[in-house]
RNA sequence: GCCCUUGUAGCUCAAUGGACAGAGCAGCGGCCUUCUAAGCCGUUGGUUGUGAGUUCGAAUCUCACCAGGGGCGCCA
């Protein structure tokens, strides 16, 4: 937020080592850790170091005392800093307090709910994620590629990208044929209720069973394949009312969950392209057909002459020449590129089992000569589990629906809330209960590094105390509690005319810190970042609640603590909607 | 066999290569005539898997080893 001083001041110091001989590569400003007051830190031990490389015999931590002491003296006393210091080889500037806590709240004041947002970019990105097979339940294992692509959505789009969210459903393959087949000779003309994935997902583990209990019936399974490959009419025609069963259903969950998609592909349309594109593959040398002994392949290491096994051996068609994954994930990269020719980068939000399939897939493009294909990442990330390791499958039955988990979560939060709450009306309760069960269920996906098992237990899940979104949404409720009890608009913002108490002066760096750890979150692609600073700016603001009174404050007080509340509001406000939860406005 | 990934407090997890490794949960002890106790305060708890190396400085980077998880030609 102060850029523009932190950078005239390390020219100075750059020009303060060149007067000692010596050069400064980049300035790299640090926080002051548990200082009690603001300011910025430089490290001198790197200059030091440089100088004991060239063969001096000196001692670096000494040395770099002394050079954050000839930089101090250099620097004197810089315009909007109340001070600065020398210790154990760093150099600290502290902010003048005054000027910078107003200069914080103003900013934040002007910038209301774009406070912390990048300026846009003009540059756009496809955000790919969720892709739930369509025909089948959808259980808490989905929700993780559903919440982290949401999110990282989120946090792309306040960065200043221009973000695309795509969803794509697995809409064909054996597990919707087996459905069909099932629904045809035990079901039809019937008709989903309300819960539709969940009555989707019965009558695929019905459909399994049937099967697993009779293989015989097999047959009529196969039978039923090469209908829908002869795109028989009546077929087609209930694989198309079935789907839109299932897209329905997938709809209302992630209506429920606050997320949305701009572009829908489907797994089915990219199936005839892909076919195209091995045809095109093959004729050029890159993929060979061993059919019919073998499946079309592209030996990527031989290809590429690597020695070690890295690509290993691409599997793009099979020998009786259906399409795999593969072939459809060569189709799709190129469907999107078609469709959006200006895409930076084009992010496939999809678990880490499968990286070596898009290592794969984006390989294979670039040796086909498309451009774009280094502009296609995998963000991978870890499933979920069960205690005890258990992953979930809905084959093996140890899954827990996603609509259990809403429920379970909202009606907790409901009992929660009329507990504490029991005045508001039962409109509200429903919706402040909406707003922590669901964000309870996100908070814990995104604060954890996207390359870590995220363990689901009900009892944790549940817990609606300590690191957790309702205690973010909590203290959000308490901030605006104080600002309408105060009501009115907002006194005037004037520099604090008091000294600032501690937990002020934390609250004020953290919400500072709010539009650098966008950036951040953005550009590591881990929402983990905000979800602790969120955490942070709660904690924060629970200690400033608990210390410093606002309303029975005097008047010169209460007037520069108002802004600080309606900030820290703010900036927890922004904090939980890029994360995608919602910040109630009592609980 | 090759590749990827994880290992930090009893448990779940943090920590831009930097100054004393921090939270939550669980345990124990306190705090509601005071802006919502979904809160706060206090307290207990660590040779960052092991061993080397790089660096002025390593939980973080490199290598080896140990342990868990995952992936490796027609599953998705």
């Amino acid at each position: 937020m102060f850029e523009a001083e932190q950078e005239r001041i390390g020219e100075q110091i750059r020009t303060y080592c060149q007067t000692q001989g010596l050069t400064l590569e980049a300035v790299q400003w640090n926080w002051i850790p548990f200082s009690g007051h603001w300011g910025i830190s430089l490290p001198f031990f790197p200059i030091a170091a440089q100088e004991s490389r060239q063969g001096q015999k000196i001692n670096v931590g000494a040395r770099a005392q002394e050079l954050a002491e000839g930089a101090a003296a250099h620097l004197g006393l810089p315009a909007g800093f109340e001070r600065v210091e020398a210790v154990r080889g760093y150099l600290n500037l502290y902010f003048d307090s005054g000027a910078y806590a107003r200069r914080v709240l103003e900013h934040v004041r002007q910038e209301q709910e774009r406070f912390g947002s990048g300026a846009a970019r003009g540059e756009q990105v496809m955000v790919e994620f969720s892709q739930p097979n369509t025909h089948k339940a959808f259980h808490v294992g989905h929700l993780r590629s559903a919440i982290l692509g949401d999110t990282l959505a989120r946090i792309l789009e306040f960065a200043g990208y221009a973000v695309i969210r795509a969803n794509y459903p697995g809409d064909m393959g054996l597990h919707v044929i087996k459905w069909l087949w099932n629904y045809q000779k035990f079901h039809k003309g019937e008709k989903p209720q309300k819960d539709i994935t969940q009555w989707m997902g019965q009558l695929y583990a019905e459909a399994s069973r049937r099967l697993e209990e009779n293989p015989d019936l097999e047959a009529e399974v196969r039978a039923l394949y090469q209908a829908w490959d002869r795109r028989e009419p009546e077929i087609v025609a209930l694989w198309e009312e079935t789907r839109q069963w299932s897209l329905e259903g997938f709809h209302q969950m992630y209506d429920l969950l606050d997320i949305r998609f701009d572009r829908y592909y489907f797994n089915s349309q990219a199936e005839q392209p892909g076919k195209v594109m091995v045809q095109d593959l093959i004729e050029r040398g890159i993929a060979q057909d061993e059919r019919p002994d073998g499946a079309v392949i592209v030996k990527l290491d031989e290809l590429l002459g690597l020695k070690n096994e890295k690509y290993r051996v691409m599997v793009v068609l099979r020998s009786d020449g259906t399409a795999l994954y593969a072939t459809e994930d060569l189709a799709l990269a190129k469907i999107k590129f078609e469709e959006y020719p200006q895409l930076a980068r084009s992010l496939y939000v999809v678990d880490v089992r499968q990286s070596l399939h898009f290592q794969q897939v984006f390989k294979t493009l670039e040796l086909a000569g498309y451009d774009w294909a280094e502009r296609c990442q995998h963000i991978p990330y870890e499933l979920v589990s069960l205690p005890g390791n258990v992953v979930m499958a809905s084959r093996e039955g140890t899954v827990v629906l996603l609509e259990d988990l809403i429920r379970e979560a909202t009606e907790r939060a409901l009992q929660v809330v009329s507990d504490k709450n029991p005045d508001l009306s039962a409109e509200q309760k429903l919706e402040v209960a909406k707003a922590v069960g669901i964000g309870a269920i996100k908070y814990p996906m995104l604060a954890r590094e996207n390359a870590k098992t995220v363990t689901f237990d009900w009892q944790a899940a549940l817990d609606f105390n300590g690191q957790a979104s309702p205690y973010i949404q909590y203290a959000h409720v308490r901030a605006n509690s104080i600002l309408r009890k105060l009501g009115g608009d907002l006194p005037e913002l004037t520099e604090p005319q008091h000294e600032l108490a501690p937990a002020e002066v934390e609250l004020i760096e953290l919400i500072s810190r709010f539009p650098k750890e966008v950036q951040r979150a953005a550009a590591e692609l881990r929402p983990l970042c905000l979800a602790s600073l969120g955490y942070d700016l709660a904690r924060s603001f629970s200690d400033f609640y608990n210390q410093c009174p606002v309303i029975s404050a005097e008047p010169a007080v209460r007037a520069f603590r108002v802004h600080l509340v309606a900030a820290a509001k703010q900036a927890m406000a922004n904090c939980l909607n890029i994360l995608g939860i919602r910040a109630p406005e009592v609980m």
